[in-house]
DNA sequence: TGATAACAGACCAAAATGGTCTGCGATTAC
DNA sequence: GTAATCGCAGACCATTTTGGTCTGTTATCA
């Protein structure tokens, strides 16, 4: 539970294998599927979504294949994750889930859990695919006295 | 995905009625799941679950039932998955998963991936059963210049 | 005009989830 | 002492989600 999908991690590790080159430069799905190993036809699935999403933009023939319609540093994970999986929430009575929740006629938790819904949401829409790129330095790199909203410290 | 199980919704919600009794008064299974319109089996495992973790603590007996071991606002909502879910994680990479991740040998945007993680984490080790009773008011209530973690106002 | 690349969707196996059923074990009120 | 009341334990099962395969079609251009 609580765990992101294999669609979901093929689909960040394309963003993140597209938004290191140039933006005119195409990407088949062979190239990222051997890249990373990721069987080619649901990687294939996984791209038709995010260009229909608008995330990506497809070349239709051959020397063809997948450009970025925007830099990486204007996209989120949330917008990826949604446009791949549609709405996401962590509740069964959250909006756009088909099943209705046995208990909410009796539950007392909805709203209190709805924020930490609410929490989760707003810190995957606030980091953008660019942050996949900045890898957390095991030692030093410590901006002193400069903290993230969660409280933590802030890197060079 | 991305989703709380039914078996830590009808956990925390035990747990949070139960923190609406006396510490000494005990709680049967029939009375919560009549409470919440919860099936008595499912409900059963998962007590006993918290139970096994110390979270509660059962009395065998008639007249028996549980009780809360401590009061809920030294309760993390994190305790009470672990509880029932085991050792969580986003990622098919976390510590505990039992499968592999096929990409492992080439992904690199696990470490970025494993700072979400930990900020999820962190929200929900950071978030106790207590402020499940707190609701967010609609309207008015809100501490001026005052602010949480994320950035969020905070409320009387 | 055919090779190349994306598009579309049916199909399937395995795993996770949510739930049921059946029987046992501890305690204590009577 | 024992029967009623409670939790304990685990096998079992149906449904849904997931991860993946297979087969074929369509658009483009060298
Ligand atoms: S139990 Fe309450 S919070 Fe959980 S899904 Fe049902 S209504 Fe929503
Ligand atoms: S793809 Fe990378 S981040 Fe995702 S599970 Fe595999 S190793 Fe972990």
């Amino acid at each position: 539970m609580l765990k992101l999908t294999k669609k979901v991690d093929y689909a960040l590790l394309a963003m993140h294998f597209m938004g290191h080159q140039d933006m005119d430069q195409v990407s088949t799905i062979r190239d990222i599927s051997e890249n990373y190993q990721i069987p080619m036809e649901i990687l294939a699935k996984v791209l038709q979504k995010l260009s229909k999403k608008g995330l990506l933009q497809s070349h239709h023939a051959p020397k063809g294949g997948y450009t970025l319609k925007r830099p990486i540093r204007e996209i989120s994970i949330l917008e990826v994750i949604n446009a791949v999986e549609g709405p996401i929430g962590i509740l069964s009575c959250s909006e756009g889930q088909d099943k209705v929740c046995q208990q909410i006629e009796n539950c007392d938790i909805r709203s209190p859990l709805e924020r930490i819904q609410g929490k989760i949401l707003w810190l995957l829409e606030n980091m953008s695919l660019e942050e996949l790129s900045q890898a957390v330095p095991t030692t030093g790199g410590v901006i002193h006295g400069s903290f993230d909203l969660l409280g933590q410290p802030r890197y060079h």
